[in-house]
DNA sequence: GTGGTCTAGACCACC
DNA sequence: GTGGTCTAGACCACA
């Protein structure tokens, strides 16, 4: 998958939010090793400074740790993965229903949206 | 209801946002006055020209419509305010879906999990 | 002709203009009486007092004036209203020529442009 | 060219309009970066915030794009620009007829006037 | 008293 | 050092 941004929003957390959908949806999968800064920076045409501070935020959550002299990997922390997938997608979930409700539409209408959309796409 | 704004995104987004979102649930309706700038502004919690600032954006899409001396009045034309409700909502809807689908999970998948979302709810 | 109003700018302000193109362009005849405050206002759809000020105005420069009991007249200075009608279309066309050479257009251009456009409507 | 305002008209409107000026007249070529905020609002002798104001217009309607840490740049699309510049002279001609029309001269009066002018000039 | 405009000055994110 | 955002506070035109 390619990588899109918006202006208006930080480079660093749009480079976060994409980073671990790759490893949440297993397109790098626990344990492997991730490309070179300079060479996702490259990629993705971003500043390698801003992609490190995307790498140090992910790194804080314990899903990339960095090995000294080889690399970038995934953690093999594949529950911890799971976990933060499925937590992702509840949010995204609550989040939907929260803003149509906003809207005016019960939860019923929101669920019946989501089924034909879905449908047409 | 409330006014409720996370840090990290322009206030002024936030506004127009959840201005649009009183229009289009019926909570403005169609032709009625809203409150004087100065006074929303209270209520939210903003400076008056953050406000402004909203309206100018609400006032640029025909939502909105700035009566000299009287006051601003919510636009009349009820086909646009039902026009955009439903644009809003297909659009949260595919949002969902797209956000969803980078996490690896199906179309199926998606709507499912907002089934259930809904339910605990 | 009717009115038409931009917002944006002084109410009165156009009713000035408007107003003296009607006497300029022979509309309002010199020495012809002009209907009353009232009457214009409603035909207007402006506020009587936001007319009176207008009228204020073209008073101030000689060209109406009021007489106590019968109502207000135009000026019977000819002389007055013609040079009026001439300095104000010079200024339209200089003015019009000073804009268009903002754009980068020569005067040459610029008189051509008119032509075609005089062809056109 | 210098900047020049005159009062009774919202600065930043001016501004627009002068800018836009600039950029059609090929004063800021396309792709060119503009000078940055601060210092053209301090050549122009106004706040920066009103100039900002002025700026977001522009990019609204495309003319004008920021990049986030090296400035503004005049957009590339030089079609767009070209087409401004006609619709703006197109824009120009069809007032200035209309206004000498409501002061009572005809097509071929008015396309004389200029011509006129545009040789005394 | 309403909306509209403008200024001055500050702080922040980004690279 | 760049643009972006926000606040506070003032003044004006209008009806």
């Amino acid at each position: 998958m390619g990588w899109t941004f918006d202006g208006g929003r930080p480079l660093y957390t749009q480079l976060v939010e994409q980073l671990k959908a790759k490893i949440v949806s297993g397109e790098y999968p626990p344990g492997q090793r991730i490309p070179p800064v300079r060479e996702l920076a490259a990629e993705a045409g971003v500043n390698p400074n801003t992609l490190q501070r995307a790498f140090s935020e992910l790194e804080r959550e314990g899903l990339l740790h960095a090995e000294r002299t080889s690399g970038r990997f995934v953690t093999e922390d594949v529950s911890l993965v799971e976990y933060l997938r499925g937590e992702m997608a509840r949010e995204l979930a609550d989040q939907y229903l929260d803003q149509t409700r906003q809207l005016g539409y019960s939860n019923e209408q929101a669920v019946e949206l989501i089924r034909r959309r879905s449908e047409e796409t």
